[in-house]
DNA sequence: CGTCTATTTGAATGTACTCAAAAGCGGTGG
DNA sequence: CCACCGCTTTTGAGTACATTCAAATAGACG
């Protein structure tokens, strides 16, 4: 269950076994059911989730009740209310299971310590961070650009995996449109 | 001059005299004047910049000629083409001075032997480039979620020092919509 | 003063939105 | 196995808003 990670890991930096213990002993493993909430807004935010199975999203609730969606997550992807995480706020996400899932766990003060004990794993999430900033990036620069459709099979195309697993009003509300227009914008594919 | 750098730097790291020594043995200086170009589309892109003074944009210009802003920088701010910049791909961005400005330049993999010896300096970019991911991340929860004049006084909020120095097409591009409906929806306020 | 660029205004167009309703789909219990 | 219920997706009609294109005005700079 932990090799899961251990190969997640070693795409980015190489660890020797006591490393690896001391990496493993650190995390938590825990499972929920579909629609158990893993953060609410508000609450303080310490922990990072990595998915080992399920599917989970990360999501604003505004004052009318709108769900926006910031990020789905499935095998082998972090998250979390990353800026609650980072800079001690109180969670303005919801973090939620749209499956049942099983999750490992990573608490922002011991994963400090670990930086300054092994400074590799400082450069392992120095890496992680940098690809998801691109990623968002990449976001942006595909929503100022590009019309829905063409963001639509972009999205199906960067996560294939996706498919079946999350509702189209999801996909619709991730893409900034509402689900009627995603419907019509599918129907002329 | 340094002493600026040595400032940023200091919010998030402590240096020694040595340390702050050997980053400043790094860094080259240049002056650029307006409309130059520091990066241009295809390029390798080895190196990041720090702002010492002056304003420089980073843009993407698509096929019909439009270009689309992606980040301002001014005074204290890093610019470059970071997807080209960390991942080692050819450059997809402009960056161009939009007025005489003066920067300080990093180089990669110079950087990344920094970060070998001195692991403080890993910290200092993780932590960087975090405020930098979730900067983005309310960019796109923002895009998601409000209208374009609440987007644009939003805006105005969050970047008092940019008023007068950027244009007020660049500011509509960088939020997504047409000079014309900035100019309308300015009208209204 | 003249030129070039940026901003504003106007009118027509189109795209995506809202609201409402129907159709489709899956799961549960009789 | 079928009927029903809740939820998702589709369809339709009317509306609002940003866009395009064109032209006029304003500002900056040599």
């Amino acid at each position: 269950m932990y090799k899961q990670l251990l190969r997640h890991l070693s795409k980015d930096i190489e660890l020797s076994l006591e490393e690896e213990q001391e990496f493993l002993s650190i995390l938590e493993h825990h499972t929920f059911l579909k629609k158990s909430l893993l953060i609410q807004p508000g609450q303080k935010v310490t922990k990072e989730y990595f998915v080992l199975k399920g599917c989970l999203i990360a999501y604003y609730l505004d004052k009318a009740g709108q769900k926006h969606i910031i990020q789905f997550a499935i095998e082998d992807w972090w998250i979390s209310d990353f800026e609650a995480f980072f800079n001690a706020h109180p969670a303005q996400l919801h973090v939620e299971c749209i499956e049942d899932s099983e999750v490992l766990s990573l608490d922002k003060s011991i994963l400090e310590d670990l930086y300054f004990r092994i400074p590799k794993f400082e450069r392992f999430f120095r890496l992680k961070i940098t690809r998801a900033f691109v990623a968002l990036r990449n976001r942006i620069l595909s929503s100022l650009q590009k019309d829905s459709k063409t963001r639509y099979l972009e999205f199906c195309e960067q996560y294939p995996n996706l498919q079946g697993r999350v509702a189209n009003y999801q996909i619709a509300d991730y893409l900034g449109i509402t689900p009627e227009s995603l419907s019509r914008l599918r129907k002329k594919i």
